[in-house]
DNA sequence: ACTCTGATTCAAGACGCA
DNA sequence: ATAATTGAATCAGAGT
DNA sequence: TGCGTCC
């Protein structure tokens, strides 16, 4: 998640980017909860989500329906995958969160006592939630139109590497690098762009980034870590570049905390990255 | 002067018609 | 009871 | 391409 593809040198980033022609039967696994956030989020008509009869929202099936309908269309047989447990989260993170949430709440009052549309509409964006509702939808929706899709046993990029791994799929469609950390020979980036006609589908290949970067899969889990992933921080003042000189150097996590001058880093306590680095 | 990091902010879908 | 992103772009500031 | 509509 948090080792997004801009945190790359843009030098080092050399794994090459070439443009996407479809293969004949494309299966890419699809990441679904992004999706659904997204749906939700944007498909909006005065602000509000698109409703049934009922007040219920459908704003996420417009979505899936006409999403998938667009990608066969393009012969894309999509196969989606949805989270099961959310990854563990830190109790500060989790306060973090609730603080910005009220912050939300606040400003979106704020905005409609002084009715000023722009701003309600910016917050109320804000506090979009995905319920369990949604997904179970969702899935009803794609089980009735025929599309296969997966309920992760934990997180859904592990699951969908595990597909890509085994050759089942194509491809993983994500805009999320944590993807080609847990071993996904093939990532899909930009997929929904591109069905929008904005972006060309972008593909990235394991191989080659290890290639463009000259690192090891082991390596390439440390850095990924490095740079902070889901499961642990990252140390301060530590980003891409010396994350990435210090890996070229040290090879891996233990001898770099072996050289790092202790009066310019600090180093979480009880630092897991080792358990992060097991997950991948 | 320049490089790097980290904080802040913003926007987020798809269709069809003109 | 509990919940809730993220990538990209931009800016500020520390460190070199 | 821009814009109103989708429910």
């Amino acid at each position: 998640m948090a080792c997004g593809g801009a945190a790359f040198p843009r030098r080092a980033s050399v794994p090459r980017r070439r443009r996407f022609q479809f293969p004949k039967l494309p299966k890419p696994r699809i990441t679904a909860s992004m999706c659904l956030y997204q749906f939700l989020i944007a498909v909006r008509s005065e602000g509000q989500n698109l409703t049934n009869e009922d007040g219920e929202t459908t704003s996420h099936l417009m979505g899936f329906f006409y999403r998938t309908l667009r990608m066969m269309d393009n012969g894309i047989k999509p196969i989606y995958v949805f989270d099961g447990k959310p990854p563990q989260m830190k109790s500060g993170e989790l306060a973090k969160r609730g603080a910005r949430r009220a912050a939300a709440e606040v400003s979106l009052k704020e905005a409609q006592e002084a009715g000023e549309q722009e701003n309600i509409d910016k917050y109320t964006r804000r506090l979009v939630r995905v319920t369990k509702e949604h997904n179970t939808e969702v899935q009803q929706l794609l089980t009735l139109m025929g599309i296969p899709f997966v309920v992760a046993p934990a997180e859904a990029e592990a699951q969908c590497a595990a597909l890509a791994a085994a050759g089942k799929v194509y491809g993983a469609a994500s805009e999320d690098m944590d993807t080609l950390t847990f071993g996904t020979p093939t990532l899909l980036r930009h997929m929904t762009y591109s069905e929008n006609r904005k972006k060309p589908i972008n593909e990235v290949s394991y191989e080659q980034v290890l290639e463009g970067l000259e690192m090891t899969k082991e390596t390439f889990v440390d850095l990924c870590i490095l740079l902070g992933c889901d499961y642990c921080e990252s140390i301060r003042g530590i980003g891409p570049h010396r994350a990435l000189a210090l890996l070229r150097e040290h090879q891996s996590i233990e001898n770099i905390l072996a050289s790092l001058d202790p009066d310019k880093f600090t180093v979480p306590e009880d630092w897991p990255y080792a358990e992060a680095r097991r997950l991948f």
